[in-house]
RNA sequence: CGAGGUGUAGCGCAGUUUGGUAGCGCGCUUGGUUCGGGACCAAGAGGUCGUGGGUUCAAGUCCCGUCACCUCGACCA
């Protein structure tokens, strides 16, 4: 394989230091950079794009399973925050609290928001009445800030965006089929979006949502073989209800505790994309979300009539649905070449006096380099082809890491060795903290989901009859 | 929170050991020639060396404090 470095001059090598790839990458492309207060970061137009492009194909899946928008305030009174008992253990370590309004002291402190199932929760109980009125289907965008010791752009930030789905339910199988249809929903969007296809399942007690009954996640494994949880969906029982009192009259007369489900997934969607997809020359971003998807650059553009047609064919891909832009700075060729492939754009279209003359224009593609010909005539459709193919084609090339990436471990020693080769693990698990603790203690691995449907003899720890079989993997 | 590292022009760095006029590359501005994988020539602009104090005739350099950021670990979307 031909060496990469010579094209990128400016990026850590991927192999061997990833984290400083990751983020050369993400601030030489313009993704984002740093703000001034510790673990902040202000999303550029170019990263701010592709979040843009995720909301929007989430959105309309949020609206198509009968949900609706709604935004709740981003200050909570610092009790509400104390209701629920693990609640408040899990948030309470890592929120900002507002002191002082106006130049004096508050009476009450206020949270900024960690998370809103709280303040939700409240609002809840006050609308809700009668059985007539559910279900509650409500999502919101937002910011939510957490106090983090160690960031890192997208991936761990103090603040952060992210949706959140909040819904309340008159039967637990109600509300657990809801937590498990939004998981669905997360899965196949990753797939289809981000390219990225992903392990579901239910986590363990250590690693459920603070205050949740039972937490469903999505893990994606990274180039590293490391994962990464890009989402997850909580089905919450009845104890944020009876923290805030959420009740409504059932035909039987009787007053109920109803049952709520949270959801959600962030702008870390952003980094597990270009961890997933990138390569030494830097972001390789899915058609679907990519935020300029055909780059057009032009060859010798003083040259009569090479700006002109390049404008002219933008116009055409732009006409037909094609995010399109034309790169006609002063820079050489060669310098947009590197550049427009380090920002991930799928597709490149070359043209120049020469491929004008034969009606002709050259592309090239991000995930292979294969450099293709084709006419002029009908670009959009060449253009649309191809893009679609560079989709399926990161998708499939994701499935199979995925796939080829996962081994099966009876001992510690075993999953140990599995985690770093860089592999995911599949071991059993006899159900015990204990057992977790100590395999995250020896390997430096978590148990991301519970696998369904597949049976071990033993723990790998304990030795004892496995009640699991749990996927390990390090994780970010 | 533990260990290590870095703060000097927009970016990347040298200069600190041994105190003595603030440097280099890239980028930026102007003009010209170029253009199919990071072009070239010429002329320019740009810095209270993170920050506060101290030592000294003299501090980017030595001493004390402090802040921020990065990397690796323990906890989290």
């Amino acid at each position: 394989m031909a060496k990469d470095n010579q094209f990128v001059k400016e990026i850590a090598d991927i192999e061997t230091d990833f984290p400083r790839w990751y983020t050369d990458v993400v601030i030489k492309t313009k993704l984002v950079d740093y703000g001034p207060v510790k673990g902040t970061m202000v999303i550029r137009p170019y990263g701010y794009a592709i979040w843009e492009n995720i909301q929007k194909e989430l959105d309309a899946r949020f609206k198509a399973t009968g949900h609706q928008n709604a935004y709740f305030p981003l200050l909570i009174p610092y009790s509400f925050m104390t209701r629920e008992a693990e609640h408040v253990e899990g948030f309470a370590p890592e929120v900002a609290v507002v002191t002082v309004g106006g130049g004096e002291t508050l009476a009450e402190p206020l949270v900024i928001r960690p998370t809103s199932e709280t303040i939700i929760g409240e609002m809840y109980s006050k609308w809700l009445q009668s059985y007539r009125d559910l279900p509650i289907l409500i999502n919101q965008w937002a910011n939510v800030v957490r106090w983090e010791k160690t960031t890192r752009p997208f991936l761990r930030t103090s603040e952060f965006l992210w949706q959140e789905g909040h819904t309340v339910h008159a039967s637990e199988e109600e509300a657990m089929e809801e937590a498990l249809t939004m998981l669905g929903v997360f899965r196949e969007f990753a797939e289809t979006c981000l390219a990225i296809p992903v392990f579901t399942g239910r986590k363990t007690e250590k690693e459920k949502f603070a205050g949740a009954v039972a937490t469903f996640g999505m893990e994606a494994m990274m180039h590293d073989g490391k994962s990464l949880q890009a989402g997850t969906s909580h089905y919450l029982g009845q104890n944020f209800s009876k923290a805030f009192d959420i009740q409504f009259l059932d035909k039987d007369g009787t007053h109920k505790y109803g049952y709520t489900t949270s959801w959600g997934v962030s702008t870390r969607l952003i980094g597990a994309l270009i961890m997933a997809h990138g390569d030494q020359r830097g972001l390789v971003i899915p058609p679907v979300v990519a935020p300029v998807q055909t780059i057009l650059i032009p060859i010798a553009a003083k040259k009569e009539g090479v700006l002109e047609a390049v404008e002219k064919l933008r116009q055409e891909l732009f006409a037909a649905g094609v995010r399109a832009e034309s790169d006609t700075s002063d820079n050489s060729p060669g310098w947009k070449f590197n550049e427009w492939e380090m920002k991930g754009v799928p597709l490149r279209i070359e043209l120049g006096p020469r491929d004008i003359e034969a009606g002709k224009m050259v592309l090239v593609r991000r995930d292979t380099h294969e450099k293709i010909e084709a006419p002029i005539e009908n670009a959009a459709q060449t253009v649309k082809a191809l893009l679609a193919d560079i989709q399926a084609n990161l998708l499939e090339k994701a499935r199979k890491r995925k796939e080829e990436r996962v081994v099966t471990a009876n001992s510690v020693e075993e999953l140990l060795e599995g985690v770093e080769k860089g592999n995911f693990v599949k071991a059993g698990w006899c159900g015990c903290r204990e057992c977790e603790d100590t395999i995250k203690e020896k390997t430096a691995a978590s148990a991301r989901v519970i696998v369904e449907g597949e049976h071990a003899e033993k723990c790998c720890c304990c030795g004892k009859e496995a009640k699991h079989v749990v996927l390990f993997a390090r994780a970010y």
